[in-house]
DNA sequence: TTGATAGTTCGATCATAAACGAAATGTATG
DNA sequence: CATACATTTCGTTTATGATCGAACTATCAA
């Protein structure tokens, strides 16, 4: 009598706090690392990594290597869509989700992605040094040119690769969050360090969130041509 | 219910073999008395007394006495459908294999979901609205044009929707066994209800599946060009 | 190489809740 | 009234699973 096979079993899935925190997190559909997820649901990462295996195997999540990091997301529109269903029949919860999802909405805006930015801001950065003819994909990697070079250098940034640092020089990290890549490496660091001491950009505290100064709103323009308030609108 | 449930309360309480035969048993939109209840779940009364009151208090079912018996029936349209969208994911769907019992093929074939008509026919009869230009999608719901509006009515459906009714009036419902959607909210109902009324559909005792009669094989090809005797199982 | 970081696995502890026997409450029928 | 039946409440047993410390694997950087 199989007209209710994995229901019980896929609900009570659902049916754990940590796991519904991880699960909303995820509801935007893009990839989190469980790291972060684990910082969400607040729980230590043994606990998390016990969870991720279990939405894993019920098949809610899906999962992808990417470094040393392990991705998540919601393995299909149908996953969110009955995610979504439940929640039309829990209460609102008030205040606490608002928050939330501003904070959601902030970490995909902008963050850093280890010592490098990322998000949305991060992917339209390095999309504009492309169009720009600064950088140019090639292979794993980044090729920066002497236009770029000399431009950056201009701004401050550290350009010349340390001989001795094994670190690849630039490199195309996949961003999770927009789906294309952005400007890793050595060279992505000194470039996201020389924007913070510009003050183009600032840590939002309490996680890995940035937010763009007005002094660097219009310094995008000014020396990129690039519009990041066009960005923030259209979350 | 004094306090709002969250998703996560929810989704557990969902989350339990015993109760989810409750909850299925219920998505035929009938309500059912607890004895009744307490048998499809395999429990002793004992048993399923306490999960029916679970039930209610997380805001799942609804109860009403009538004489020593006391009737239990799903709290809302919204929860019929969030257990459809549970049972999407749930349901590791295509293989239709022959050994599929009669009783399952029956289900898939045509149903009630809480209110309104599910499964292969369900799923069929709505497209075939779309192809006749009488419904369109239009985000989560369908739009229920003039043409479509003069054919229902001269059917006997009711098409107005009463301005005091807070339901939607005509929602897309995923159905979880075809994987498409079919007409939900309260026109869907109206319309299910009255192919009842017509003869078209019966009930099938014993569960929510749904036959379609001779009467109402004629009548759908008739007035909508429909031919469910093709869906029709291979019996 | 060494150290740092991300993530997983294992084991022990602890809390929750599902199940049913027994008994109580309530409601119809004779 | 008494009896039968539907349902609920109570108390005990038992099973499941969430949690985290500790230890392990892998990737990356210097």
């Amino acid at each position: 009598m199989s007209t209710s096979p994995n229901i019980a079993e896929l609900a009570s899935l659902i049916g754990e706090p940590s796991r519904v925190m991880m699960l909303v997190s995820l509801l935007g559909g893009k990839a989190l690392p469980a790291s972060e997820l684990a910082q969400s649901a607040k729980v230590t990462p043994q606990t998390a990594s016990t969870h991720l295996g279990k939405l894993v195997e019920g098949g809610l999540l899906t999962s992808e290597s990417h470094g040393r990091h392990r991705y998540y997301r919601l393995a299909s529109p149908e996953v969110a869509h009955a995610l979504e269903a439940l929640l039309t029949i829990s209460a609102p919860q008030p205040v606490r989700s608002l928050r939330e999802s501003d904070q959601m909405r902030a970490i995909r805006y902008a963050r850093t992605c280890y010592d490098h930015l990322a998000g949305e801001v991060g992917v339209a950065l390095t999309q504009k040094l492309i169009a720009l003819g600064m950088i140019e994909a090639s292979g794993q990697d980044f090729v920066l040119n002497e236009a770029g070079k000399s431009k950056l250098r201009s701004l401050g940034v550290e350009v010349e690769s340390s001989p001795k640092s094994r670190r690849r020089f630039a490199r195309q990290c996949l961003d999770w969050s927009e789906r294309r890549h952005h400007l890793a490496g050595s060279l992505g660091a000194s470039l996201t360090n020389r924007l913070f001491e510009l003050g183009w950009i600032e840590r939002i505290p309490g996680g890995r969130a940035v937010r763009v100064t007005p002094k660097g709103t219009s310094g995008f323009i000014a020396e990129f041509g690039l519009d990041v308030t066009g960005e923030k609108e259209r979350v």
